[in-house]
DNA sequence: AGACAAGCCTGTACGC
DNA sequence: TGCGTACAGGCTTGTC
C-alpha cells in the first residue's frame, strides 16, 4: 500500500525517465479511474503535453507539464509501470495507458480502483481543492519540535490518529504511522494532548529518520496489494519493519512480544515495553 | 463464505 | 451554539 515513501520511489523514478518526454496517446479503459473530470477531457487535455518536472505532496503524485498537471494517487493497490512499448504483457487491472513519444507506455494498474488521474490546467481550482486540504509535507517540509509541537498539542485525538490525518501531516499511512510511535519509543494509542516537550523533540525525530530510511531502501512492499516500482521491483524497507505486521513476534530491541490492536479504526502494532 | 485490509471522502453523532 | 473529534459507511477485490 503505498505511502510517502513508496510514492517517492515512483516520484524519482519518473523524473528519471519521462521528463522532457510527450505523451502522445491516452487510453483509459477503467472507468472509476478518471472520475473528477470526463474522460474525454482528462484525454484531450493531456494529450501532446510534454512532461517537465514530477512533483509529490503526501501521496499526491504530482506529473508537471508545459501547461498543466496530471494528478495521480495510488491509494491503496494502485501501480505505475513504466514498460518499453505496446508488446510488453498487460498486467491484469490495467486501468490507463499513456503512450509516450519515445514509444514507451506509462500504465496505471489498479486492482480495486480506488486509485485515480486527473489532469488540472494551469490556475485551475482542482488541484489547489485537493493539495491545499494537505498539511507539510513529511519528508520534505521541516517538522522540528517548534512546528510538531503546536501542531499535536492542538489536536485531542491519538498519536496514530494524528499521523495518519492528511491535513495535519501528508504521507504517512498504517506502516509507516506505527513505525514513527516505536521509533519515538511512544504507543500509538497515546493522547496527544499528553505529549511533554521532550516526547515530542523524539516524535520530530522519529519522523525524520523513518521517512529518510524508507525513501533510502525504496520503500515498502509488504502483504496486500503488495507495492512495485515503476520498473516492477520491491522496495526493501520491510525487512526493517520494528513492530508493523509483527503482532506476536518478539521485539527487535527487547524480546517482548509485539502487541496487535486497534488504534484510531487501524490495525496497531507496538511493543508494550519500549514504547509509552 | 464471509471477514478483513487499506486511503480518503462524506455524513452524522457526540463532548466540551 | 459551534467547533473539533469520533465513528460508520461507501468504494473495491484479493486473500485468508
Amino acid at each position: 500500500m503505498p505511502e510517502l515513501p513508496e510514492v517517492e520511489t515512483v516520484r524519482s523514478g519518473l523524473a528519471a525517465t519521462v521528463v522532457g518526454r510527450t505523451v502522445v496517446a491516452v487510453r483509459v479503459t477503467g472507468p472509476r479511474t478518471v472520475r473528477r473530470q470526463p474522460v474525454r477531457r482528462f484525454a484531450a487535455r493531456l494529450t501532446g503535453r510534454r512532461v517537465t518536472a514530477v512533483g509529490r505532496h503526501g501521496k499526491y503524485l504530482l506529473v508537471g507539464t508545459d501547461r498543466g498537471t496530471l494528478v495521480i494517487h495510488l491509494r491503496m493497490t494502485g501501480r505505475l509501470a513504466l514498460v518499453d512499448g505496446p508488446q510488453a504483457p498487460r498486467a491484469p487491472h490495467t486501468h490507463a495507458i499513456l503512450t509516450l513519444d519515445d514509444g514507451r507506455e506509462l500504465r496505471f494498474v489498479d486492482p480495486r480502483t480506488f486509485g485515480e488521474l486527473f489532469f488540472c490546467l494551469p490556475g485551475e481550482p482542482l488541484l489547489g481543492q485537493v493539495t491545499g486540504r494537505l498539511g507539510p509535507d513529511a519528508l520534505v517540509d521541516e517538522l522540528g519540535p517548534e512546528v510538531l509541537g503546536p501542531l499535536v498539542v492542538r489536536r485531542r485525538t491519538t498519536l496514530k490518529g494524528l499521523l495518519l490525518d492528511q491535513r495535519v501531516i501528508a504521507g504517512v499511512g498504517n506502516i509507516y504511522a506505527d513505525e514513527i510511535c516505536f521509533a519515538a519509543g511512544l504507543r500509538p494509542d497515546r493522547r496527544t494532548e499528553s505529549l511533554r516537550p521532550d516526547e515530542v523533540v523524539r516524535l520530530s525525530a522519529a519522523l525524520a529518520a523513518v521517512m529518510e530510511r524508507a525513501v533510502a531502501a525504496g520503500g515498502s512492499s509488504l502483504g496486500d496489494g503488495s507495492y512495485r516500482d515503476l520498473f516492477d521491483s520491491p522496495g526493501a524497507f520491510q525487512v526493517e519493519h520494528a513492530v508493523y505486521g509483527r503482532a506476536g513476534e518478539p521485539c527487535r530491541v527487547c524480546g517482548t512480544a509485539v502487541a496487535g490492536t486497534r488504534v484510531a479504526g487501524r490495525s496497531a502494532h507496538y511493543c508494550p515495553r519500549c514504547q509509552s
